[in-house]
DNA sequence: TATGAATGAGCCTTCATTCAT
DNA sequence: CATGAATGAAGGCTCATTCAT
């Protein structure tokens, strides 16, 4: 039945993501997630090809979360909805914190299997951004040298380093605090054009 | 004669750097370390009590340089000195890639035996910027109400991954161009307040 | 209906014999050996008890088709009657190729489950040649000191190799061709002693 | 020292020789390999890339020892070197049993990693064999249509089964007493021409 | 100071076998 | 009768580490 096994990978994902972002792929055996997903050791090979297949399925799984939330619609001014985004992401992160960790860490590993997969989906993340800051170039409310696609990697690298160091060092400080200095932040370069 | 010590030890760090920063700390083995530095394996356990050692060693390394460049003096008035350490940084991570890559990669690893070390450099980078911002706030040119601590990170992972961005996908551009959207975003944010 | 089991026992016995004679008893594996028959894993556990149940199975199947070729009612005097059986074997593994390569491979395995029932298919095929070596040294044709039993394992294996070196090596060649100089071998055998 | 390494690698191929031979390829493993050679299992890994290779490499190691004895210089007139070499032959399985048994085994299977390697020396040694009988052609004392390729694996097969009948059934017979059997064959088979 | 052959714990992976459907 | 998801024992292989030279 295909469910079962469906229900399988996924409990096989669960297990995998928190375990790898904690002690990253290369500390993290197959044992362990296994037992911890409560499945026996063979049953991740009858699943996936090998521990490689299992981290890249993981990726492309995690990217479908990430997708999701990015490409919630997002209405009401080019201004307003890139903050509406920007607080998309912090929220992803903070309720998905492991898959986040994860991501990261393999955003700038050059040489892995999966780094085309991680690639692709963040460009994806920053294209939304880089979107809505193209949107504001020709609305007149930035400049028209501004280079969106450095500036929306950078808005994107910033709200991801916060929500990390969030999460890490004040797990316990509510989003909308950490939000308010994004948004700060987010106005001041809006505003500098005008 | 401790010279030629002195001299393998930095051979293998460099060797070293290159190999994690491209395919992570499990996955890079003693034996390729010795062999891209040029000397047998044992040699490493001569200098090194073990792998472990040799990455914490690494990192300290590493600190040391990164230090050296963000100690620079800054002169003149808070703002100015605000987008020459942003500069600097930027500047650092495109002289020394692998090395970032690396300190980023373990920055949100956590349960690493090197974890501690790498958290306390990153603050020291960020401790110099959230410094400058509240030279800022107490001058009246940022609201009271800005949280510093966040907002130095914010700008610190802002150049971070632009910075990364930059010599992963675009290593041709040079510094000042990307240097250029950097000083855009925070100009906005430095103007937003008057 | 036993019908349809023994269609399905026919297939797999196919399946396996090509695939252990290709790869060897240890490379085969059960899936593979499921999958060629067109069936599900599971179905070679309901007709077998094991793997190696349908390995021993197929070793018997294998004989009865050796014993109906060497049984063939053999006419005319020994001396015919030998080139006859020898005949016998080479076009029987001319036809049954991947049987043959099979047998003989687990010929001088020892301490293999199965080694018994393969000793005893090639000591009744090699006592049929010997029982006719017997007659000719009877009838006065071969000196009385030849050892029969050496000499019918000579000629067995003679024409096993001649035959396995014809299906690998040259394969278009007609059996007549072989057979030729098989019976040259022999008739100058038979002669020397007049 | 490459004096130690040379010491450990014909270790394993002793060990590996006779456990192979006996349980098979597949039902051997490495550990049982390195046990029996007094070594630990890395030993294996640190000199053979992995279980193909040492087999490989013992492959080949085998061939040398059996073209020592093969290429031993044979006098006197093509008759009498023919018996010689076949003499040789069945020498040389007395005392290499196990290798031989493997070879043998390893023969015609097909779609093996070193088929190739073993399928060479076969071919090396009934070389031998029926450049003899080309010579005997060549004197007229063979007929002029024998196809001295097949005679040539006739008489190598025969030699081959009946030492390795007599090491399995009789080991205890002295090898004078089957190579009785085998001049009377090969006496009767020259003397046809005649 | 440096080397590299040897080690063995531990990991990834395979595969014969079971069993609920 | 047949299936295929799940299992876990067993084996191939890696690699950090040791040590005699």
């Amino acid at each position: 039945m295909t469910a079962r096994r469906e229900a399988t990978r996924r409990r096989l994902f669960e297990a995998a993501v928190t375990l790898i972002s904690e002690h990253g792929y290369g500390a993290t055996t197959v044992s362990q997630i296994a037992e911890r997903a409560g499945v026996a050791k063979g049953t991740v090979y009858y699943n996936f090809s090998g521990k490689t297949e299992l981290y890249t399925a993981l990726m492309e799984w995690g990217v479908s979360r990430l997708a999701e939330h990015m490409r919630a619609p997002v209405s009401g001014p080019p201004s307003t909805a890139l903050a509406e985004v920007l607080r998309a992401e912090l929220a992803f992160i903070g309720t998905h914190e492991a898959l986040a960790r994860l991501l990261v860490t393999e955003t700038w590993q050059t040489g892995q299997a999966w780094h085309a997969t991680v690639q692709q989906i963040r460009n994806e993340a920053i294209g939304v951004i880089s979107g809505l800051l193209d949107d504001l170039v020709a609305r007149g409310e930035l400049p028209e040298d501004l280079d969106t696609g450095v500036a929306g990697s950078a808005l994107f690298g910033m709200v991801l380093t916060v929500a990390l160091d969030w999460r890490t060092l004040q797990p316990e400080r509510p989003l909308e605090e950490i939000h308010a200095t994004v948004r700060a932040l987010l106005a001041g370069f809006l505003a500098a054009h005008r």
